[in-house]
DNA sequence: TATGAATGAGGGTTCATTCAT
DNA sequence: CATGAATGAACCCTCATTCAT
């Protein structure tokens, strides 16, 4: 079953330039603690799977801990980049937000061990390893959230949106994305573009309603 | 760091049957499952914060895979049910989902270990586990989807869903709720009601939009 | 693979006079030592397979070593009396032997438990076990020697057998028998009545050879 | 009680190559397996024998399996190496089978616990060890068996031996001198020439009656 | 007579980590 | 720069045995 490959265990490595084998290990530790989980992820495998010697792991990378930090922030950095990269500045909001959220769905899809050390795993390792990918969740709820100002002032001038409201907003869009990203991500059928799309009918015109200041409410008319 | 307090360790353990010996123990694998996730926890510490010593833990529970999977069950049934209790079958369907949805940020408030033990935990410890709240979940969308197909009845006569729509969409309102969840938990001064009316505010109008046949078009008119 | 049935586990057993208990728990003993071995088999299994409570094996038989002991000696027991019982005192003595070979295959076949239990694990599981089925490795081989010895004075008068000379014999001997033991119990087609003639064939014309002064030498005439 | 005594449990163990250490450590192995046997032996008495610690062990023997395992096929090699290089190939045929047998007695002599790991502890734990023996006991029986046959025509031109007859006789043959060798190890005071003779005295003017023909036989003239 | 409830002690195995070369 | 050799500590699990009823 899903098992990761083991890599070039031949004899002795070839002496590399630090940044490159760092690189190679860290690649291997994502994609073991991807699959694996922060907890039953070996050194061992990653190890191997790098083909270096453990102790190199440390030498370089300092500890599993350290290690683990390591991969969350360059994935972390990674996903960021690229959903900046895929956002054209000069477009208007909306559709800022939906190359934004193409963009990320597209990453998670070509990075899916990354986006489980992001998503799954970080999260369930306990203090160290949330608050580091914690800060990456707020960039990207600083950033939306930038979005729906932007598109707010945009169509509506005045927004009549509470600090508050936008909180709790912006964590049930990132919640909803990130829940369509696996979902996405699961049934290889579905395109960045259409995931994107369905989150944008999903979100776009609540987000329009409350703008508009409509609000639902449970006593009926 | 956040930590378990020990049992009452002192001396053997007064004779109880064995019903409620296996709720205590549940009790304890719940919590310590829930602060430290699968693989991390130890039946050391499970046995020891249920006031009991080891081996009568396996005796009852069987192995710590049985443990778990016995949370998990125990934990969706429950959250599960105080979902259906809070749901009053003959009010309009927004209303019912929202009663639903104030049900559910409810328990998952009050029962923050088993919220994780279902939520963080079980969907990375591996093949059984995922079953095991898949099946959860799947009753849950069902539900969900239930009430949105009686909504769009009730409003419009025709939903224009398609199926597929229906799915991402499903995740998305899903994860979205999850999502809060985690905020309102993490944060004393939000009340269930409140998480709950945020969902429907930005789910609800959303909704009605996607069902009177709006979609958003990356195309600007 | 060869596993032992579970014994009937309903409820509460019957109330019995000690004797019958103690014998349904040496059977099972016997059932799961043989099976298993001294070291593998668990206390919690003979139980089961007796229908009874563990308390009660202990309060009846003591420990496990005990129990073990207890097998051994009503086994080793049964085996000399079956081994007694085929032998007619009147015959001549090769007629005895070969009575006695048969009567010991005979029962061994019908005992493989008992049987596993005095040959392969009562001398494996140190000192005290030893020391208990030695006690019967003797009875029999000194019921073997006074046969030889008859015969050789049947026969020859004069047996010009060393006693040093007359215990290797022996040993020889009842090794072969128990290894043919082992092979006939292996091969059902194999009767007792064969495994007791081919015996016969090996060791008495060899017995003959030897009181009458014939030695094997490894100098060549 | 019999007991291992205690390696240098030291501190760090030296650095030594790892085909040296895996030779210390089934030495411990043979030596706690021969004593104690398969399921009371212990990792623990045998990384502490050998003088290193347990995690050593199980990187380079990979389990107590595994370990068990290497045992038998080393000393099953070293015991059949052993009684091969003891004869001469030019030697008749029965010369060389009274040097097999010395050399045989010789070995297990000298090496006491390989001759319990072979004899008493393979047999009793389970399959996979019981194939293990049985590949060895298998050479020695054909090896044996050719001998027989070579003496057979030698002196007899037309030996008159039905297969399954000498299935039996091997069985008692070999278990003959299994149980001398247990016999002859037990008291240092018998040389190992002297349990050969012992047991060509005991065999081979039996074998020689076969041949030429002669059975006994339960109806007397 | 008989048992359900409970445990101390130990066994096999793994893992993150370090030392010496 | 790179590694083979080595370990302390912990974890899951089992077992013989006892206590209280």
């Amino acid at each position: 079953m899903g098992g990761v490959k083991a890599g070039q265990q031949s004899g002795r490595a070839k002496r590399l330039p630090r940044a490159e084998r760092e690189r190679q290990m860290t690649d291997a530790a994502v994609r073991v603690f991807g699959e694996r989980g922060y907890r039953a992820a070996s050194m061992d495998e990653i190890a191997d799977l790098a083909g270096v010697s453990k102790p190199l792991v440390y030498l370089y990378l300092n500890s599993k801990e350290d290690l683990f930090t390591a991969c969350i922030r360059r994935e972390a950095a990674a996903l960021v980049a690229a959903v900046r990269a895929g956002v054209r500045a000069d477009a208007p909001a909306d559709r800022q937000l939906w190359e934004g959220l193409t963009a990320f769905f597209s990453h998670t899809a070509e990075h899916p061990d990354g986006w489980a050390v992001l998503h799954s795993h970080a999260r369930t390792g306990g203090e160290p390893f949330v608050a580091e990918v914690g800060a990456m969740r707020d960039e990207i709820v600083s950033f939306v959230t930038t979005l729906i100002a932007a598109a707010a002032r945009e169509a509506h001038g005045d927004p009549e949106l509470a600090e508050r409201e936008v909180a709790g907003l912006a964590q049930a869009l990132v919640g909803a994305a990130e829940a369509l990203a696996g979902w996405a991500n699961a049934d290889p059928s579905v395109s960045a573009k259409e995931a994107a799309t369905t989150m944008m009918n999903f979100a776009w015109s609540g987000l329009g309603s409350l703008m508009d200041g409509q609000r639902w409410s449970d006593r009926r008319p």
